[in-house]
DNA sequence: CTAAACCCTAGAGATAACTCTAGGGCAAGC
DNA sequence: GCTTGCCCTAGAGTTATCTCTAGGGTTTAG
């Protein structure tokens, strides 16, 4: 049993055009035409170009992808340069994730202001000041440092 | 006390062409210039551009951005839209980091088999079987197949 | 045997986010 | 007052990753 280009877009969520895009990047060697130049995707195929998606999702460039896919065609003799990459990839990943995860909390802590009772207030005060802190150094103060109404 | 651009890069790790950009991008519209056409950024504008980087940090998209800092420079007033701004932008980021850890759990699976002294012989037996699964489909065996040298 | 719905390639176009160049003004030290 | 090292803008160029178009072959159902 073999897939179509159409379902394994399908089934991976990539586009018809992408898949195309990354065999002519050369990250789906692996997949076998039929006797009409048709590409051919096997279950083994799926499961790569799964491995693929996976090092997308987590940020890999294109051209390490392929890099990876290069060893894995080399076949198990190259196991030991696809763990170092692997090894490498995983380190930037957890620091991006934590990255992140600080990013986030400072969102949180701007949210936690915004959904407070005093937000307006706060925020009034934080604009303010601001602006003191421009006209104190000469230049001109870009916030319109509208009151806020009171109801209508 | 205000900075030049220059400083600002290097407190920012943003470059100063970034900066600029960012400018010209509207993202810095509360950045005042002195009487030469320089751009002068106070202790508040580093605030901002701070939590401009936190947004982008966690892949918020520069038109998103500046809508964010457009409701800020409205002022108080914004602060039911920042706050659904802002709740959007954390559901979304909340879900990319579920993704990424599941993703990354992927490729941990994989580094584990990478790690295990028998890792050369379940490369070989998965490569064997994928070909095999070529062969079955009438489809041409893209793996070298070169079997596991013994030592030199 | 033909129309509809697939498949293919090559290559142009789109999008986002920078990155740099050209040409020119300002500021501080010798 | 002139060189050096900043600063500015406008706009061209780059990189990465798709996304689509044109032109053409294949397969299948009526």
């Amino acid at each position: 049993m073999t897939y179509t280009i159409k379902e394994v877009a399908a089934k991976t969520k990539l586009s018809i055009y992408t898949l195309r895009f990354y065999d002519k990047q050369g990250l789906l060697p692996f997949v076998a035409r039929n006797s009409s130049g048709y590409r051919a995707f096997t279950d083994g195929d799926l499961n790569l170009l799964h491995t693929i998606c996976c090092l997308k999702e987590t940020g890999m460039k294109i051209k390490d992808i392929r890099q990876y896919i290069d060893y894995v065609m080399l076949g198990p003799a190259s196991v030991v340069q696809r763990r170092e990459l692997l090894e490498n990839h995983r380190r930037a990943v957890v620091a991006q994730q934590a990255k992140i995860a600080e990013s986030l909390a400072e969102i949180d802590y701007k949210l936690n202001i915004y959904t407070t009772p005093e937000a307006q207030k706060i925020l009034a005060m934080e604009q303010a000041f601001a602006g003191a802190e421009k006209v104190a150094n000469h230049l001109p103060n870009p916030y319109l440092s509208v009151q806020s109404g009171h109801s209508e």
